[in-house]
DNA sequence: AGCACGCCGACT
DNA sequence: GTCGGCGTGCTC
């Protein structure tokens, strides 16, 4: 047999795969897209993903493999072709995409465990750090050295084991902790000695004058039934206790001989079969666009369904998912993190039942490592419901990928890389496994738009709203003109309030939006106008009132908050402003007795938190609710018969190509939020601008003209659809060599892509964390190969950080930035 | 990304 | 004098 290699994909940030010898022995077992462990650098051990087996001897000495962890692979071949399309497409390195795609359940890392030397009897002189961690490891006998660093308190404490290493108190050894563990429960059964009627009734016999103990067997044999019982069926152990009975009866009953204690390995997540509804029957219309649907597949890989708020598109979605696992096929349902609610799970639960999995990132890592092995041996799950991470799962068949409010920016992972956009790597995936891909949005976004009207997509109509709910009304505050009338209360026209009033008078709920959590977004003094900022980012701080206290939203550096002014010392501080936080502290004000709540990013941080205020607000609990974006994805109410939105202008000011398509998107899906059976609801706009393009459109409902304004612009100024975007970002804790280094790379790059290149900019934040930033941006031609730029762009950098001053330069690219 | 090596300031 | 800060270089 001849020597064979492996390449190893690993979880760092290095653009390659590390090449590792396999054992002779390991030889039959390998395959591509199992686990292994490898030692990597001076001492860790990683678990890694085998890309490729084969027989060429790599110039550079190689280390081994040292076990192999699976017996099948956990990737399949068609999921590291998608992984190599990511790395390569957004410009990261294979580990990257790993780190991304497993659940870290299934990635291991070695933790150095410091042993205690039972046989060291020496007395040494030892320094106060030394002894306290010489005691406590006498004690624990052995400890992570991340445990050992908290429990004495040292915060570097490394070099002390060095030390104690040398005396030969200690040994340290790497060891690999599994952290996906099977959950287990305890069951209890009849000893098989005890499993005929005849020994059954012997052994009844001596428990004569233990009688909680004959009871509990009687309980058993009860819940698990007298046959069942004879056969050795188990029940849980906490079942039967929970009967009466105490721990010591049992463990009296196990020592006898008569019943015995088993684990069983269960999964977190239930299976139990449940009773599915049959999908509704659709309406006529709904009918005619499913038909459409259906046709446009045959020829088209991708179908844009457009559809306003409430026009049922989830309902064409069931129907879609029903008919593609009558196929045997698999669906991908997915959906921006924030619209994943219990609304929508819940109602696709009673469809699809244990057939459906559940995947994003409020679930525990461990019902995500059952998740993926679930689909890896092709057993419950043949629908996926989950945020953009549930691209990256072990589909088998996928034959369908609907992307949900496929508009949403936050489909693109900006933070860590891969900066990919889930919308658009669907659509790679789903060519991968020859599968189509549904786009569904009431506000499409303009590039998604023009693949409809070049033909690239197919689209499909939904222009009426499901039992008669009517389009809301919306109606514009003028600001500007209320201000200078003096006729505001804080923030809000007296055309809101009048809405409000009547909404309540009425029993109805409200809905204000306000794109800005906290209080206030800035103090400013009132003497001298100086504003407090962050000590580590250019920005300034945000008031959180309810916790008095000044948040960086940036770098989530807090600072207490100043009663005079830092600066000229005047006791003139003022809020400037106005966040979620203020509107809801005004709302109490001008309607004491109105129930009111808030829902942003402070009061809905976890799932629970999150579900109770949807919950509350369902039952009519709340009659005013004031949220962020939050609250304009995956709602439905139906007493909700007034929305607000609060300052339509903090979103046309945004300095962004986007700004005014997301302004339009925001403004849009909020308004959805308006409107019930029978009765048309109201939008109150309030804006300085009413003239405004987008004001306009977004009261006329009128997507075609924004859509035919946005397209035009972004073909005069080279933008997207039109040019394919790449970002470059140069960060550096000298602001000098920052800007150095960018006017660098910008004139090498000027002389590859002429004037397709722009900047270096500042960003909006120009220092985040005590980094000065600078910004680069490329905009090359659609029919340009992006490969080919990449690879320039890729060349042009590694150049700039090969010079030694700016060794400590950190690039980022962004392609295709949002 | 980790991790270790190596070179300069604030303490015993 | 050293303890310990983080700049720099390397990982199959």
């Amino acid at each position: 047999m001849s020597a064979l290699f492996v390449d190893i994909i690993l979880p760092v940030p290095i653009p390659q795969h590390f090449t590792y010898a396999l054992p002779d022995d390991m030889q039959s077992r390998c395959e591509i897209g199992m686990r292994v462990v490898v030692p990597f650098g001076r001492k860790k051990f990683y678990s890694g993903i085998v890309a490729a087996i084969h027989d060429r001897l790599p110039d550079y000495d190689t280390k081994e493999v040292q076990v192999i962890l699976d017996d099948r692979p956990v990737v399949q071949p068609l999921q590291l072709d998608f992984w190599a399309w990511m790395a390569e497409y957004y410009q990261c390195s294979p580990g990257e995409v790993y780190k991304a795609a497993l659940p870290s359940g299934l990635k291991l890392e070695s933790e150095t465990v410091v042993v205690y030397n039972a046989d060291y009897h020496e007395q040494q002189p030892l320094s106060d750090k030394e002894q306290q961690v010489a005691d406590f490891l006498a004690q624990e006998k052995q400890c992570t050295v991340s445990d050992l660093s908290q429990a004495t308190g040292i915060p570097n404490v490394v070099p002390v084991l060095h030390y104690l290493m040398s005396l030969g108190m200690i040994f340290v050894s790497e060891q690999l902790r599994e952290s996906y563990k099977p959950k287990i429960v305890q069951m209890v059964a009849l000893s098989p000695a005890v499993r005929n009627d005849d020994a059954l009734r012997k052994a009844f016999a001596t428990l004569e004058r233990a009688p909680k103990q004959l009871e509990m067997v009687m309980q058993l044999m009860q819940l698990a039934g007298y046959k069942a019982a004879l056969e050795g069926a188990a029940i849980a152990r906490a079942d039967l206790l929970a009967k009466g009975g105490s721990a010591a009866q049992l463990a009296e009953l196990m020592k006898k001989g008569i019943v015995m204690q088993i684990e069983k390995v269960v999964g977190r997540i239930d299976t139990q079969l449940l009773d599915t509804l049959e999908p509704h029957p659709l309406t006529p219309v709904q009918q005619t666009a499913i038909e459409q649907l259906r046709n446009l597949f045959q020829t088209q890989h991708t179908v844009l369904l457009h559809g306003v708020t409430s026009s049922g598109k989830t309902e064409l979605y069931i129907h879609l998912i029903h008919e593609q696992i009558a196929q045997g096929k698999q669906v991908l349902y997915l959906l921006p993190e924030i619209a994943l609610t219990t609304q929508i799970t819940t109602r696709l639960r009673r469809h699809f039942g244990n057939r459906l999995a559940i995947y994003h990132s409020k679930y525990s890592d461990a019902e995500r490592v059952e998740i993926w092995n679930d689909l890896l041996a092709q057993g419950n799950f043949n629908v996926v419901l989950g945020a953009r991470s549930a691209i990256f799962l072990p589909f088998t068949n996928l034959g369908l990928i609907i992307v949900d409010e496929e508009h949403e920016p936050s489909y693109k992972q900006y933070d860590p890389a891969p900066r990919y956009h889930a919308r658009d790597a669907a659509m790679v995936l789903a060519r991968l496994h020859g599968a189509r891909v549904l786009l569904g949005t009431a506000t499409p976004a303009i590039d998604t738009y023009h693949n409809v009207q070049t033909g690239k997509f197919g689209l499909v109509q939904l222009f009426d709203r499901y039992q008669g709910i009517l389009m809301p009304q919306i109606l514009v505050a003028d600001v500007r003109d209320a201000r200078r009338k003096k006729q505001m209360r804080s923030h809000f026209t007296p055309l809101l309030i009048e809405h409000i009033t009547r909404a309540l008078a009425d029993g109805e709920q409200v809905i204000l939006f306000q794109n800005r959590r906290g209080f206030a977004p800035y103090l400013e003094c009132g003497q001298c106008a100086n504003i407090p900022k962050c000590d580590h980012c250019d920005v300034s701080l945000t008031y959180h009132k309810h916790h008095h206290i000044l948040t960086c939203h940036y770098c989530g550096a807090t600072r207490p908050v100043p009663v005079t002014c830092p600066a000229c010392g005047a006791p003139s501080i003022e809020t400037r402003g106005f966040g979620t936080e203020k509107i809801e502290e005004e709302i109490k004000l001008i309607f004491p007795d109105a129930r009111v709540a808030r829902m942003d990013l402070d009061t809905a941080r976890t799932r629970k938190a999150h579900e109770q205020l949807i919950h509350d607000f369902e039952q009519h609990a709340i009659d005013i609710l004031i949220g962020t974006q939050m609250i304009s994805k995956g709602l439905d109410f139906d007493a909700v018969s007034l929305v607000g939105i609060l300052d339509a202008d903090a979103m046309l000011n945004y300095p962004d190509f986007r700004a005014f398509e997301r302004a339009f998107q925001l403004m849009a899906q909020v308004s959805g939020r308006a409107g019930r059976k029978n009765r048309q609801g109201t939008v109150i706009l309030q804006t300085t601008n009413p003239d405004h393009p987008v004001i306009q459109q977004v009261i006329t409902n009128n997507f075609a003209h924004h859509y035919a304004i946005q397209i035009a612009e972004r073909e005069t100024f080279k933008y997207p659809p039109f040019y394919r975007l790449i970002n470059i970002t140069l960060k550096h804790k000298d602001q000098n060599k920052t800007h150095r280094a960018a006017d660098n790379l910008a004139l090498a790059l000027r002389h590859l892509f002429g004037d397709r290149v722009l900047g270096p900019q500042d960003p909006v934040i120009a220092r985040i964390q005590n980094l000065y930033i600078r910004q680069i941006v490329l905009k090359i031609e659609k029919k340009a190969s992006p490969a080919r730029a990449k690879q320039l762009i890729q060349q042009a950098i590694h150049a700039l950080v090969a010079q030694p001053e700016y060794r400590s330069l950190i690039v980022q690219i962004d392609v295709d930035p949002m």
